[in-house]
DNA sequence: CACATTGATTGTTTCACCGCAATCTCAGCT
DNA sequence: AGCTGAGATTGCGGTGAAACAATCAATGTG
């Protein structure tokens, strides 16, 4: 547990090794995945905007190394060295124009699309090729996938119990290969 | 109309009197409104980014006056002055925050909490006090309400309708009449 | 090895919202 | 004034997905 959603936004972090997951909750206890975050990302971006607390909660699903700044320290070479700004700018932008996307993809598409867009982003992101296809190398079970795609754990498995007689995906225990990316790729076309 | 998603990103935009509606279109044609900017807000972030194409589309929805900045002018700016690139990353954040909060509404709430989100939002960034209470000051049609909420035109004219009976908002033609905003807010709580 | 706990599956029911369609209203134009 | 077209309203099905619920499988533990 990197940070709870709320606390004070003191640390820029950056992982080394492993893997964490970025969640929002409502009021209400409801619960959204924003994204995984792998090697090279940067998780804490409230501290370069300058906002004062934490959007989100952040936490470990693997074992991760981290770097980790202070916020002052960030502050401090943003200003003395504008091209750590400009990185900032660049990350934050393509952030943006991701979250902008999902939210697009969220207000026009099916269940069905979201969960497909949703694994194919993972398989891209933290893929291992194996002998079946590319497995998603971190434990993921139906409810994270559910909270990623926005909607249910039940329609989550039931659509990835349909495409697991397709042969497009195999799933063992919160774990899950996908087979045929183009078939998934092609849900987004017309509802096969 | 200042430019169409997909063209090459090669001026920023700072709205000095006026207002322009921000959208993003989908391959099928689905259209979704990203946000409305006022005075003082900036369109085309893609230029401080450095993407290289628009993700989106800027129309005006009134007479509106802007300054003009190329992309080469403001990355050199940027690159000189810490102090500016600091305030791109402010103004990133803050749009990348908001549009997360979007995304967790969307993927938790109703369709009526969307529609008073998005008018009290509006209300807030584009109203005037009047006798009968804040106005929003733009014209803005039952479809542009939709494409906010992510919902289509037909539920939000029902919606209105009933709000217009309890007295919580008054709409003319494309025009609308905030009463009770917190007749509004409390939509968010629970269903009335 | 039995047991507890967490995750996954699947059937049934329910409902919020969309899509279609017909009608109505208002704003601007000649 | 009368015409025209864009915008708004409203009723009525249809349906995708959530809610509810019961069962089953897997993993880890004392």
């Amino acid at each position: 547990m990197l940070y709870h959603q709320g606390d004070a936004a003191l640390n820029l972090y950056v992982v080394v090794v492993g893997r964490l997951r970025a969640t929002q909750t409502t009021e209400e206890g409801n619960q959204i995945a924003l994204r995984y975050l792998g090697p090279g990302e940067l998780a804490g971006y409230a501290v370069l905007a300058g906002i004062p607390r934490y959007p989100g909660t952040v936490v470990a699903v693997e074992d991760t190394h981290l770097f980790v700044w202070p916020a002052n320290a960030m502050r401090q070479l943003m200003g003395r060295h504008a091209q750590i700004a400009l990185n900032a700018v660049a990350v934050l932008g393509s952030r943006y124009q991701e979250t902008q996307l999902r939210l697009r993809e969220l207000s026009s598409e099916t269940v069905e699309h979201r969960i497909a867009h949703a694994l194919l982003r993972l398989a891209n992101q933290a893929g291992r090729r194996t002998a079946q296809g590319t497995e998603i190398c971190f434990p993921l079970s139906r409810q994270d996938i559910a909270e990623l795609a926005g909607t249910t754990l039940h329609t989550v498995s039931r659509t990835l119990s349909a495409w697991e007689k397709e042969g497009i995906v195999l799933s063992a225990h919160r774990h899950v290969v996908v087979c045929r990316p183009e078939a998934l790729a092609a849900v987004n076309e017309a509802a096969s």
